[in-house]
DNA sequence: TTGTATGCGTTATCAT
DNA sequence: ATGATAACGCATACAA
């Protein structure tokens, strides 16, 4: 490994004055700069990061939090989108991505003390049970922290538009005259009860009565839950002609248990899913689905995560919501 | 940041005593590594993964490298599959894991530098062009690698089986009874060239002819490339009874086609994926496929890499070869 | 404009 | 059995 003594000796300068060269001091004369980037360049010099972190106390290593409660992962597009995008902003402002976990090997730490133990200069917390101890203690530590589609207290977080998302969905099934319109939504999160209650309240608004057998709790990303919840839609003496499921994914047990019934999408039924992942866009007819902008999402956490590190004297805790889009598909038609 | 030192102050021994004590050296009083286990415990202590790092020239820390050619990165099941599976084989031996890329931030580094910038102790590469000089260096470099389905020579590999997957299918439908059977593969990598040569082996000890004009070009993960193929393949004056697929992914694409084309699967045409992702089992009917055993390739990619590092002096280079398993799912029928 | 000296937290060597 | 000391690579306060 080249270190910067090894260009102090190759160049004659000491390596204080190497330090400085290489890190764009002010008071190196520019000559003695050219030279020694040239010495270094040559010799393949590039920094330890392990040695800067320890004399300056920043790691330009930023954590990442997916603590998978539900068993997918990034196996989830829409977590797997966001990650990337994290990762590229991040590396793009010169920072490397480590994935925080709790117990290490033998070591058993939490959050926090995984945190530390890699000197992460902040956290993205995109997947968690926010209610877990482990993960409020990190969220009230003073480490640098943004949350994805969850709000601590006087923290940044980045919100997907969860009440736009439906609310938009709701108006365009309107539009194409449906009344009678059921929601398969997943566990109750904050996340689901957001979008229950942007439903509840379109609905409301559009003078649309919706009757309790309509909304049927299922499980995200589950294609059986779907299914058997749409059975149970279809079994209602008055049922839906429209059926919103809680995602893409999982809309898939909804769309066979129809077709297994001989229900013809969208003539007899409409669907709607959620997420915009890149399944929904393969199926035929395509979904309409609302895509969440996950692209953006991970960028701006990774952005403000990164100002806050590098700007704390000015920097305010701040919420994005974060709107997505919604795709028109060929799954909802005009009812009877 | 509690150190070292604070420990050796609150329980008065030396930082060297302290050092060892947590370190399970041999020669310290058993009532003292208690007490100084006690104090470390008590004061909330972690070590510090730089300092460590910068002093035994180990970081506990393993690069991954998926440099996403295709631009579906983890978004690929079998990627973020294997990508898991490793992540989670290295937590357990106390590894951490850093995604190695290229120009981070205004440095310009290949992915060497980066691994020595980050003092990775090793690198799985999962998925890279290995054809790019960055990619060759890397491999022929001191640092110990593991690769996923290619393989460097004297290095270590993971390899998928792909000769005995593509057979067991084409053994499979043989034994339903199709004799015309059409392969559409993907781009011509090394994994394709695989598959397709074990495609026509197993075909000619069956005593199958294959016309060339069944045997198509597509693109992974690509359904739009599959449906066109699909769609040349039904255009055919002697169509095949049987369509292999480059994926299950891009099996929707032809799934789509045949549909559209009111072709029953599997009664009119059957069908066959590869990769054995969670989409297959979902569809109905549910997809016939080949699992690929991403989570033990994962896991003995991290366990080997680990091997190398830990041990270096008794490593050999190992090429294992990891088998997975056909699904039988509902798209293969009897030919008329 | 350049160089000297120091310390970040840890471990390893060598005394005691 | 324990402690003093040096060193890993780097950045910075201060001296020259």
């Amino acid at each position: 490994m080249v270190t910067i003594t090894d260009i102090a000796k190759a160049c004659g300068y000491s390596r204080a004055t190497v330090s400085k060269a290489l890190n764009g001091a002010p008071d190196v004369k520019k000559e003695t700069v050219e030279r020694i980037q040239e010495c270094a360049r040559k010799l393949g010099y590039h920094p330890n990061a392990a040695a800067r972190a320890l004399k300056v106390g920043r790691s330009y290593n930023i954590g990442v939090l997916f603590s998978d409660t539900s068993g997918v992962g990034l196996s989830h597009e829409y977590f797997s989108r966001i990650f990337e995008s994290i990762k590229k902003e991040a590396e793009k402002q010169g920072y490397d991505i480590t994935f925080i976990s709790q117990n290490l090997g033998t070591m058993s730490m939490d959050y926090l003390e995984h945190t530390r133990y890699r000197s992460c200069d902040g956290v993205v917390i995109a997947s968690a049970d926010f209610h877990d101890p482990a993960i409020v203690r990190l969220g009230e530590s003073d480490v640098p922290t943004v949350t994805l589609d969850y709000q601590f207290d006087s923290r940044t977080a980045i919100l997907s538009d969860n009440v736009q998302g439906v609310d938009a969905l709701v108006r365009y099934v309107y539009g194409k005259g449906h009344r009678r319109i059921a929601f398969i939504h997943g566990e109750l999160t904050s996340v689901t009860q957001k979008r229950l209650a942007s439903f509840k309240k379109t609905c409301m608004e559009l003078g649309i009565q919706v009757p309790p057998e309509y909304i049927l709790q299922g499980i995200y990303h589950d294609p059986k839950s779907s299914g058997l919840q749409t059975r149970a839609l279809l079994a209602l003496p008055d049922p839906p002609t429209c059926i919103f499921y809680p995602d893409d994914f999982s809309y898939i047990g909804g769309m066979n248990e129809l077709e297994r019934q001989g229900v013809q999408v969208p003539d007899q039924m409409s669907t709607v899913g959620y997420d915009g992942i890149h399944l929904s866009e393969v199926l035929r007819p395509r979904l309409t689905t609302y895509r969440q902008n996950a692209e953006r999402m991970g960028a701006e956490a990774a952005r403000l995560l990164i100002e806050e590190i590098e700007q704390p004297d000015t920097w305010l805790p701040q919420q994005i919501t974060v709107e997505g889009q919604l795709l028109e598909g060929g799954t909802v038609a005009e009812p009877d």
